[in-house]
DNA sequence: ACCGTAGTTCGTAACCTATGAACTATGGAA
DNA sequence: TTCCATAGTTCATAGGTTACGAACTACGGT
């Protein structure tokens, strides 16, 4: 089993992050860390209401920590979780909080849109 | 040829512009759209000293394009390109700026970079 | 030593991207 | 009008990336 990869704080790139945050599953995954921290990987088997199998979710954590979004430890047999949003805060001031304001911004407008026609909930 | 995709202000995802943007030769021309706007697609053969292939360029561009962040109209023979930051602004306020100064934060670490050790300007 | 849980790795199919070659659109020049 | 040059687009395809099931590894308990 390959050590796992955390690159240093001036290795970490804005296109990086840009890419790691461009898939939904891993920005949720992200979102949620930020709040909930050292949460676990079997954590999110479940992301608004779709179903990642682990190896897929494995990956996705892989992509989070070699963009130098995420720090991951193990603690015994499972992992934990945390942000690395204070050093990345450090290097490319206000440019988490922007992407994670905006993510939101998206959200509520998703949801305004369902209330407004509650039919196409299911599309 | 099939007419310029345009989404709506209201399509425009936050993943969609983070992807667009991950890319270092999108975010070089939107960069540049965005201080000196109405260039046109040969205007950028050349990107921080790298030939890109016309045909490459016209894919960049239409990726910018249907992430919502540039609009392209013909005039003449050519194409004049403005990004549309103003209604992106609107939609997801402080986006657009804070990767734009990370982006430039990145380009003046690289620079501060090479001028201590100027040997390795052929990397 | 064995089992169960938590994650990782591998193989492969599906998808995405870069690029040369061929094409289209437009504005002059002959 | 016909021809040509310029600016971009589209197509085919090769190479790279991603998703996911199956098999594997690591650790803690029994």
């Amino acid at each position: 089993m390959r050590p796992l990869i955390h690159p240093s704080i001036e290795d970490i790139t804005v296109e990086g992050i840009l890419h790691a945050l461009s898939d939904p599953v891993r920005a949720a995954i992200y979102a949620e860390l930020a709040v909930s921290s050292g949460a676990t990987c079997s954590n999110f088997l479940k992301v608004s209401d779709r179903d990642i199998p682990k190896s897929t979710l494995s990956q996705h954590f892989r992509a989070l920590r070699e963009a130098g979004l995420i720090r991951s430890e193990r603690q015994g047999v499972e992992m934990r979780n945390s942000t690395r949003c204070a050093e990345i805060e450090q290097r490319f001031p206000g440019l988490l909080p922007a992407i994670m304001k905006a993510h939101q911004a998206q959200a509520a407008g998703r949801m305004r849109a369902a209330k407004r026609k509650p039919k196409s909930a299911a599309d």
